[in-house]
DNA sequence: ATTTGGCATGTTGTATACAAAATGCAAGAT
DNA sequence: ATCTTGCATTTTGTATACAACATGCCAAAT
């Protein structure tokens, strides 16, 4: 018996670190462009820069942050392009988890999706947007867990975080917003007739649709 | 004008570090599993164990490395499921890959690609497994350039360095060979039509027969 | 006036020293 | 004999010192 899993998780601080800049870089307060000078940012997060500088290295590789060699670190600011790009990955991703969740999807993961999809229409109900984003984010989450491949949610992850900065922004107006509750009905009863290749496609629509929302609320501001 | 680009390449140590190590672990020479010493690797190495250290990081966000804290890193030893699952994503995204570039494909890639396919054949017929490889690989990485989009190929070239050792060892026997060579032709045929659904669907196909052929390899030698 | 060269300053890159944690071994207790 | 406990050694984690590089300013020359 040990499916009990008692270990006390411990992270280094480079991890850590890694985590708090994260965050910082999605709320903004990190602007995109924004270059980080190592030894202000090191006395500003209470540690050296030895931790720090390999914080940026994984920050680096997840693609969030860009190194330039002998002039530091900055926050990667995307282009409309980089956006794109980001988003047909992300299409193909999330279609993948679809496809796979049709396939193993059990009855009691129905429900909670069920569960989910009430809660996400009430936010939408009462036009509260936060709500809004963590239950989208919830099913979105829940969808990838019920798929079971590591692999898939690690690399989707990382790319996501790449583009939560931007989604954090993407105010949905009424008739996009409508749409994408509609959306994610039509997901769920996909999802219990187990069609995978549906569901893909459904999930393939549906974040190009979201990628027109974030490019609509980037119009104006370029950035390269 | 200036469509040239003439900023000579510069790479910081980590970076160059890490790809020594990920030459190491790819040609097998640091084994799956083998825990890395850092002040040795780094007297190896010629370096201090700073750099090293950055080029760990990087390593471990790509997934090639395995930190644990306070007990350094080991290269990471895939399980048979790590495998399936990596390949179903890199079966998407190479499908993603097709899908673009038969959307994109011009003439003159074509006859290039053609080319390489002939040069495929050659090698088989010669039975020259290497030199299969390498045009395998070319074929490959001139689909993503096609594809034109660089978070694409940049997410599917990290999931690949993650595999590379494996199938690198994977002897393909006559069956699945001829088999793999029958479907590089239709792919092409199937590009030329610009038939994207087409594509994606064959290279889909292709890779679940490449996993097959690794599965068989790994055979025995259970890793967990 | 504009440009170029050198210098001063600040910032990043690398090495190393020190601290903390883990590992292995041996001695003692049960 | 086996298991525990404490110590010595090794190894990793963090901080800091030093070197290399970039940047901005000022003076001098054209």
């Amino acid at each position: 018996m040990d499916g009990f899993n008692i270990a006390i998780p411990r992270s280094t601080l480079p991890q850590v670190a890694a985590e708090r800049l994260r965050a910082l870089i999605i709320e903004g307060i990190l602007a995109p462009g924004a270059r980080l000078n190592e030894r202000e940012l090191s006395e500003q997060l209470g540690l050296s820069r030895t931790p720090l500088r390999e914080a940026f290295r994984l920050l680096a590789a997840e693609g969030l942050l860009l190194q330039l060699p002998n002039r530091g670190v900055q926050v990667v600011a995307l282009s409309r392009e980089d956006v794109c790009h980001a988003f047909e990955v992300m299409a193909s991703l999330e279609g993948l988890a679809g496809e796979l969740a049709a396939a193993r999807v059990t009855d009691a993961d129905l429900d909670d999706l069920k569960a989910l999809q009430a809660d996400l229409e009430k936010a939408h109900k009462r036009r509260d947007l936060p709500a809004y984003y963590r239950v989208n984010r919830a099913i979105h989450d829940r969808l990838n867990a019920i798929a079971a491949n590591p692999v898939l949610a690690q690399t989707y992850r990382a790319l996501n975080a790449r583009l939560h900065a931007l989604r954090f922004r993407s105010n949905l107006n009424g008739a996009k917003w409508d749409r994408a509750v509609a959306e994610h009905r039509s997901m769920l009863t996909t999802l219990a007739a187990r069609d995978g290749a549906g569901l893909r496609d459904l999930l393939v629509r549906h974040l190009h649709a979201k990628l027109q929302a974030v490019l609509d609320t980037m119009k104006g501001q370029d950035k390269e």
